[in-house]
Order: C-alpha cells, then sequence, then structure tokens
DNA sequence: TATGAATGAGGTTTCATTCAT
DNA sequence: CATGAATGAAACCTCATTCAT
C-alpha cells in the first residue's frame, strides 16, 4: 500500500498552522505553514484540499484538544459548582499552556472564514459540559437564561483570566480564582 | 494626507472597509473596499497610505464612534452603578444597531493585524470610564482586582448579551437586563 | 479617465498569443504569452478574464482576420463557381501569409478546450459564403448535400493546400490551381 | 521498459488515455489517465517514461488499429477504385466505431506536441496504400499531384464524413456514398 | 513490480501598490 | 486630486515525476 499517510506528517502541519495562525492571522500562507511543518509546498495538499478545509480542519483540532483537557476526568457525579469549576480550570490551564492554540482559535474564530457547521462540530465534544449546565438551570442553580448564553459568558471570562494569567504568571493562582468567582457569580441567581 | 480634500470619501472607505471587513475579515481586498464606496482602486490610497495603515485608522473610527455614543450623555455623577449600566446598555445598544461596525472591529481584534499602539489609542475616549472604575474598586464597590480585568469582563459580557439580542430580537430587553445583572454580579463581592 | 485600455496591448497579446499557440499548442503559458507581448504576468488578465477566455477570443479574433482577408472584395454577383474559388483562394492566401494564425485556429480548433459558442460564433462573419453554398445546392450546381459537409471539404481541402504550397513554394500556383479543381470537382456532380 | 510484465496494464493505460485524450486534449493529466486505468499514478511511468512518450505510444497505438481495421482484407488485386473505396470505407467505419479514438488522433495530431518521428512512423502500416496510389497516378487514374497531396485529401473527406455520419447516423449510407464521390472525383482528372 | 505519498518547479491568478493620464 | 491600467511579487494550487514501502 505504499507510503501510508503519515499521521506525525499531519500533525507537524497542524501544529505549524496553529503557530503562523497565531502570529499572523488567516494571512498566513501556506507556504509558510509547509516550511515550518518542514515538509514540500503540495504536500500541504495531499493532507488538506485547500487552504479554506485547512483552517476549518485546524480549529476542529485544537477544539478537540482542548476538549481532551477538559472531559477525561470530568467530575460528573460532583455538584455543579465543582463540576463548572473543573471545566473552568481546565479550560484556563489549557489555554495557558497553549498560548498559540489559544490565540489560534481566536483568530480563526474572528476571521470570518470558519464555516457554520465548523463552528457546530467543534461543540460536539462538550456536549457533556452543555448538558449539565441544562440541568443546574432547571434546578434553580444557574440563571434562567440560555445556555448558550451562560456558556459565553463563562468562557469569555475565562479567555479574560487566560489573558491576565499571562501578563501577570506571579498572580496566576489570584487570577484564577478571581475569574472562576466571577463567572460562579455572573451565571448564578 | 494631513487634510485629504474630501472628508465625504474618507467617510465612504470607511464605512465601505466596516462592511467589507465585517464580512470577509482582514482577506478583504482593498479594491473590493474601493469599489464598495464607489471610488477609484487607486483612490484608497491617498487616503490611507496602504492597507494595514487603513486597518487600524478604520479601528480608530470605529471606537471613537462607539465612544460618541457612550460617552456625550455619560452620568459623570451618578453612583458607580448607574454610570456602569449607562456604559454597558449604552455599548450594548450600539453594538445592536451596527452589526458591521461590531463585526469589523471584532475581526480587526483578533486578525493578528492590529498594533498595539492602536489597541491603545483605542482605549484613550473611554478614560472616564476606567477612572470610575478604579474610584469603584478603591471605595471597595467592585472586585480588587485589574481594573482592564474588570473592563475586559463587562466588554466580553456586553458582547455576548449583544449577539444574543440580536439572535432573538424579541427577547432583547429581557436580555440587556440579564446581560447586565451578569456583569455587575460578576465584578462586584 | 486615467489611461484607457490599450489596443495596441491588447494586439500584442493576440499576436504572441498566437505564435505561442502555434508553437506549443494550449501548454503554452500564460507567463510566457505575456513576455512575448512585453507586457508584465498581471496584464494579460486585465485583457482577458482568464486562460480560457483568452483562448476563445484568440479563436474569434484569427477567424475575423481570415474574414477580413476573404470577404472585402467577395464578388458576390459572379456565378458560383467565380465565388467559390474566390473564397478558396483567399483562404489559401492568408493561411500562406500567415502561418502561425493557421496553426494556432488548427491547434485551437482540434484542442478540445474551445467552446461550441466560440465555434458557433466564428462562423458568423462567412454567412455570406455559406446562403451562396445554399443557393447553388438549391440551383443543383452543388451536390445534394448538408452544406456544412460542403464547406467541411472546401476547408480541408484548402487547409491541405495551403500545407503544400509552404512545402514547396516554387510550385504555389500550381498546387492552388490543384486544390482548387479538387474542391470543385468534389463538391460538384 | 522493453517487455513490461502486464499487456493489460498497458493496454489499460492506453485506452484510458485515448478517452482522456479525447476529452480533454494534451491537457488530461496523467493522474486522470491512471486513474481511469485503475492503477496507480507511478504505475504509468513504468509502461511509459514520460507524458510525452505516452502521447507518441498513443498516436502510434492508435493508427496501428486503425491499420488493423483497412489493411487485413485489403483487396490488392482489385481496381484503383475499388481498392480506394476499401481504404476510404474502412477508414470511416472505424472512425464512426471508435470516436474517441479518431478524436484522440485528432488532438495529439494537432497539440504540437507529436514528434515528426511519430508522424511518419504512423504512416509505416499504410504503405501499400501510398504505392497503390503512386501506381494510380503514374497509370493516369489518379491527378497528378504528390501522393501526399491526394492522400490528405481523401483523409479529410473521410474526417468530414465521419463527422457527418455521427451527426445523422440514420443517413449513414448516404453520407458515406456522397464522401467517396466527393473524394474520387477530387483526386481523379 | 505496484503503490501512492512526497516533491518542488511551475502554472494560473490575485492583489497591494504605483504611476501615466 | 482622481482614475484605473500596469506592474510583479507572491499567493494558492496542480501535476509530472520520484522514491520509500
Amino acid at each position: 500500500m505504499a507510503r501510508p499517510l503519515s499521521p506525525e506528517k499531519r500533525n507537524a502541519l497542524l501544529v505549524a498552522a496553529t503557530h503562523a495562525v497565531a502570529e499572523q492571522g488567516v494571512l498566513a500562507s501556506t507556504a509558510s505553514i509547509a516550511r515550518r511543518a518542514g515538509v514540500a509546498e503540495g504536500t500541504l495538499f495531499t493532507y488538506f484540499e485547500n487552504k479554506d478545509v485547512l483552517f476549518q480542519e485546524l480549529y476542529l483540532h485544537l477544539k478537540d484538544e482542548l476538549a481532551e483537557t477538559i472531559m477525561p476526568d470530568y467530575p460528573s457525579e460532583a455538584d455543579f459548582r465543582l463540576r463548572l469549576e473543573h471545566v473552568f480550570q481546565h479550560y484556563v490551564r489549557w489555554g495557558v499552556a497553549n498560548t498559540a492554540g489559544r490565540l489560534a482559535i481566536a483568530r480563526l474564530s474572528a476571521s470570518g472564514q470558519l464555516w457554520d457547521e465548523t463552528r457546530t462540530k467543534g461543540m460536539e465534544p462538550f456536549l457533556a459540559v452543555s448538558q449539565m449546565m441544562e440541568e443546574a438551570v432547571q434546578s434553580g442553580v444557574l440563571l434562567d437564561a440560555p445556555i448558550a448564553f451562560l456558556y459565553s459568558i463563562i468562557e469569555r471570562i475565562a479567555d479574560t483570566t487566560i489573558e491576565f494569567v499571562e501578563r501577570q504568571p506571579d498572580n496566576a493562582e489570584r487570577h484564577r480564582q478571581l475569574g472562576f468567582h466571577a463567572a460562579w457569580r455572573a451565571i448564578t441567581p
């Protein structure tokens, strides 16, 4: 079966794309991404049909990575607050440890080049979280609002928290607590 | 460069750029912007040195527009909560009435093409707000956190609010109240 | 109105394309055509939307050129044989004087890249000829066959004649007479 | 190169190439030909040194196929007219039954990519025909002209005949007679 | 030998910018 | 100053060919 498609090469391309997009946004050239990944320009196109598709797959890859940080030891039995704090703090942890990934997601998300379908697919791995929030809304623990609204608020406050942890790493712990408290207060009655 | 002959033309270019960037992000071509503005391709470059500069000036222009919505009847004598609510609700009002402008700001802000200097300049018209927040922190009304952190949270919750008002215009009033309450609770002890 | 599109430049591009296509067929690169025409690579695309369109327009341009050789002093009052001989001999004259043009037409025509619409349009300037042939068929001077069939035969014999005139220029006159006699006998009962 | 392992594969490639060239001319990609033949991209190059060589061999292969239709029961003892009619009608028969092959020959022949050597080689299997014509010229049955000229005329009229038989299959017989009569009249005094 | 991923030169086209009009 | 044709670097992508498997 000749040389099989190499997962390492595909990964190298995604990593290269992550950094390129983090730095230059969607203006990053396919040539620069290939160079960074250490493959020929043409090779990029055996792994990704075209630049647009590369961006969609990159977004999904990063979301999956994030999900893998958050979901594995998600405490599905704990109380709502602990579960949310788990999500929040793991989100922040990933964001801090993964500046490029976080930036790339933000750049792609706001670029105007992301397909609706991609955005929707990117939410799938977090299904358990939104289900939990739905329950929490019904039980009166969370504000009576669309969960997308509540989720969005948490996400935004987490993003802000990440930024401040990065700006002042010494105060990391304080910002993370501040951040979660703000988020929790924001979405509870 | 200093005082171009036609403020109308400059404005038409900024309006065109707003819509083009809202739709296609920084990949919008200068030609498409000029066409939209009803001027020749080359004319764009007599009003803006190059594409990068156009983007910086567009960002500042939009921030100024936003400031003009928020600041004129800012109730500098009212209590902190009222002042903040003024800012929040006017921000939301502008955002809802100015989808393209809001999107363009978001796209530029996350594009990786915005200069730090531009970002800083964009905050100047809102000086009174941050001063107020600083006082509020000192007087214990707001959380003891960097005001940039608090401001960022408000901004993000306001953005989220705008999105939901746009998605469900019928529930506009409810979302605006929900939004402000969430923001207020998030940043107060 | 700035610099107007230059007919000279457009013509230079068509001439360059004629020679490039005559030499290398549709594999001729747009870059090589632009270089030959003495313009920048990008300029080609301000005159022709893309390579395909260039080829269609080139074909029509060459057909027009041919028509201008044949049609101006077309003896519409002469008898059928004289009229046909006029067409035949002028066709041959143009072909001999215009090797590149003739080759380019042949290459394009057999390339599989020519649109049906283009082929149809290319026949318009020769309307008077096909009308004459139709009359001649009805009056019994020509074979009772589709005129397209008859026309095609004349064309092919003329092409063959051109080739032999080119191979043996000394026998030009003889070949031209031979060619027309063959054609005339072929299509008359 | 000399004796490839699988004549079936080589043949599949030639058949695939015939159809690909008939449809897209010399712009047909080697990948598309390989796919059509049901072999891997690289395999094409174990059977044909490169794309150019593939085209030359394809042309010769098709000419051989044509020769095999015409030559086997060539009536070498019949009179000139019958012999020529045999050639003409078998040529037409092959062309009608082999649209792709006929088109491929035409595309290659006019592509500008065919080597002179290839064109010459392609005429070899028809040697008997040109010898017969030479005799016929000498005996005064055919026009006193270069036999290449006469042959070319027959070929062109046969091509035209094929086209019209394809366009109007109902009139096949009529067109074939019309065609041969035209050809015969064209080349006899 | 057959496969198809890998390569990178080169193809077409876009586009920011310049400059003749 | 306004125009838009002209420019050519550079973008994306294709594709003939090579080569590891």
